[in-house]
DNA sequence: ACCTGAACACCGTTCAAGT
DNA sequence: ACCTGAACACCGTTCAAGT
């Protein structure tokens, strides 16, 4: 009755790229891409490390796999919307899937040879500038502003040494203390004044950004 | 005459903080910070690796002190200058050392405790706004956008498969070859009409971009 | 066709020992 | 006070061997 092989509860179905890539990807949410090592990602796939490399190429290989896995989460700008909404929305569900994966803002789908989900992704996007009314010139340009920012932010975000607005306050507190307000006195007055008053949320700042850069287009836009 | 100890021509000066992250700087500058080993470190530094350690408390501590000395380079906002010139001015000069050390776009000075450089740049950035008539709000956005902006475009730019005009065309030909057309028309057209022709330089984009953010700012400033 | 065990050439970091 | 040698617990990746 027993087959040979036995498959006890959490027992390995059978290996793939894709399974490969999603357990690189669990790994790395959860520990960042320091914790993501072949001989872990081996355990979490209930297999020695070096059967991995029956699926990928390489670590390298992975990891561009992993990105475009990433890419292929963010929202498609919608045909239904008019573009600087589509943009909007796609933008907003960009930044939270680079939250969710803070290791992929610092992780480029190699340039060279994008994977499909990303190529997809540039695609409709640059598509939702064209039909909005921007020349082939000014969807480079609306297109680089925008994902610059978006890449940026995500980043300034993730390296944030707090996260919930109490972490904020207690560590603001500290580094004001321990600031020389005559040395630094904008930094101090930004984070007196600001900073810790209550409600403050750097992430916050993301619309602004993005609604001052969405404006900025459509001023570009209209002009050409 | 010659002392028990030899100084042979490119020998060793005695090891300090800063002549560790000097090379430091230099070997991920080269080979990006894959290469920038503690054990090759020594070598550079004609020292054991472990002697290292009595300057630096690890490798992180010696990244972030490598990210301290990057934001030393950054050209602080002139107080001569109104507030845009003076913005301008500096987020130019913070790309082209980016762009010197593609490693530090991805390497942020921690954000628990920043070195001198970095709290001194940021005090300047943020002072510029305030005199140039931004209220404290008006300022951490404004700071928030250019930023982001800037640390973003330097990502995008660092991990483009190419660098030379000639290197774009020959790669942009090669991609354009193997896109298929009907699935990715606007990414095809794109290439095929903007990239391919004479004179593109992605680095071209990020001025768009920058004067975009700024006059969206000037916008915020006079309506506030 | 896929998985494994052993091995190679590396890592960062510690610690006791030297000067 | 600073530097070193040996060692520890890891890495990514190869290769021949198993099924």
């Amino acid at each position: 009755m027993a087959s040979p092989r036995r498959t006890a509860p959490g027992t390995r179905l059978r290996l793939s790229r894709d399974r490969v890539i999603e357990a690189a990807v669990r790994l790395a949410d959860a520990g960042g891409l320091d914790a993501l090592t072949m001989r872990r990602l081996g355990e979490e796939l209930n297999v020695e490390a070096m059967s991995i490399y029956n699926h990928v190429a390489n670590k390298e290989d992975l990891i561009n796999g992993m990105a475009d896995a990433v890419f292929g989460e963010i929202e498609l700008p919608s045909h239904s919307d008019d573009w600087k909404t589509a943009i909007r929305k796609r933008s907003i569900s960009f930044r939270e899937v680079l939250a969710r994966h803070p290791w992929a803002t610092t992780v480029r789908d190699s340039g060279a040879n994008p994977g499909a989900a990303t190529l997809r992704h540039h695609d409709r996007v640059i598509g939702t500038f064209r039909n909005g009314g921007f020349s082939v010139a000014a969807a480079a340009h609306a297109f680089s502003a925008v994902d610059s920012y978006i890449y940026g932010f995500a980043m300034q975000e993730k390296s944030l040494p707090f996260t919930t607005p109490e972490e904020v306050a207690a560590m603001a507190e500290i580094m004001l203390a321990q600031l020389p307000r005559s040395e630094y006195p904008y930094l101090a007055e930004l984070t007196a004044d600001y900073v810790l008053k209550p409600g403050y949320f750097y992430g916050d700042e993301f619309l602004v950004g993005l609604d001052l850069i969405l404006d900025g287009l459509e001023a570009m836009r209209n002009a050409s």
